[in-house]
DNA sequence: ACAAAAGTGTTTCGGATACACCCATGA
DNA sequence: TCATGGGTGTATCCGAAACACTTTTGT
């Protein structure tokens, strides 16, 4: 209490995102995926690592977390939010408190051709990867799977138009667990977070009704957002989806 | 990607939480109550904040907070968590980074007798607050309720020995809102986080039996706790309660 | 016609709730 | 003995889960 500037003392400050979509094996089968970028210098040359950077101190930390992702990966989150704050000494060289976001893009989305160093790995089972970032993708997988469960988060995964089978193959590549379709039916009914369309995907067996994401309803709690101003308190903003 | 060190742009690291206890009022009431520090100094002189300071890059961040916690309070928490990262622009003059924690403390914990500048206020309705802090403290506040719903948090604001309506009345203080006795008992009967002992409250009518907290129960997920080594995925420690 | 996914109906089960009732003590 | 909180029993409700069944398409 006695210093007045933390700054003589390096510690420094950075931001990583984990960021999730899916992606269809072989099988047929959906999986959880998150990019990775492989690291140019020291120290963890080589290895598989979070993308992310140092902080400005002009940006917002979510601003921040949004153009480390734009920079790796070239598209836009449909969902973001802080994870966790890892500031533990000896998880870096030096002093690093790194502010972590995770992320979710929506299904299919490209890494730019021009993307080196960057690829995507199955979320459950990451390469060995660079400081303590394995232990926060698994904190992150966590979050995921935990949120998925009270929140209307999978959607964020999804693009405009999708059907309860896509819906529910998004679950269950999360969850990793079937889930029986009637009952899952009947919960996103009645959840009132989709509104049905008039189109339908043909092409297989009986056509699928096509739905689109209510967005009167919160996707999910993303914590305490934002303040325009530091002194009134203010109600979450509007999530940007 | 291009800077090495954020410390030039004078980016400040503090640590803050927010401590939530039980105070029984004039009527009898239970209350959620969190001890608040007068600033002597400017920005914000005179007004209550959370107590916190800066980050020493020798000291772990739950340490950090554990240390402003004893500072100002003389006790230490049965339960501590990292709560959120604020650092938006314009929170504080210059660019400041709070990693903030939050805390319990066990029912009746008093204040050291030469504490100045400390009090304590009624959590759901604080004073004008310093920066951002009532945001902060109500996003605590949000999370102690949700949390008490989903954990056996609530055992850290009680004493080692206590009667199922000492809980029940932490449960109803939390929520504001008054439980069924009978379904009460019931719930955390079952919940195998009770051991019970031969020993009674005696005093008013019928003698209540007093419980112990069963220590082979996770109070509550802390989040991902700190790794010992760098590289390997670690799993969380106890909780120290 | 048949396979397979889309979609509906129905039963069962378990936990949460409401509330009636008995028990043990202090005053 | 009576008021009061401690503690037990039980009926009811509601949503989740299990699963049989019908519908609609492509092949």
């Amino acid at each position: 209490m006695t210093r007045t500037d933390s700054a003589v003392d390096g510690i420094r400050v950075a931001v990583s995102t984990v960021i999730f979509s899916l992606r269809r094996d072989a099988d047929g089968r959906l999986a959880v995926v998150l990019p990775l970028v492989r690291r140019t210098r020291d120290p963890h040359e080589g290895r598989w690592a979070l993308p992310g950077g140092w902080l400005d101190s002009t940006e917002e930390l979510e601003t921040a977390a949004s153009r480390t992702l734009a920079e790796t990966t070239g598209l836009a989150p449909s969902y973001l939010e802080q994870l966790y704050a890892f500031g533990d000494i000896g998880r870096s060289p030096g002093r690093v408190v790194s502010i972590v976001y995770w992320a979710l893009l929506r299904e299919g989305a490209q890494l730019p051709a021009d993307a080196e160093n960057v690829a995507w790995f199955d979320a459950s089972r990451p390469p060995e990867l660079a400081f303590d970032h394995r232990h926060i993708v698994e904190y992150a997988l966590w979050r995921l799977r935990n949120k998925v469960g009270y929140s209307r988060i999978a959607h964020g995964l999804l693009p405009d138009l999708f059907t309860l089978s896509d819906l529910r193959e998004v679950y269950e590549a999360i969850l990793e667990r079937e889930l029986d379709p009637a009952n899952f039916r009947r919960q996103v009914e009645n959840s009132g977070t989709l509104i049905p369309t008039e189109r339908f995907r043909t092409g297989s067996h009986r056509p699928a009704r096509l739905y689109r994401y209510n967005h009167d309803v919160e996707l999910a709690d993303r914590g305490p957002l934002p303040t325009d101003t530091p002194a009134p308190p203010v109600l979450p903003e509007e999530v940007t989806i």
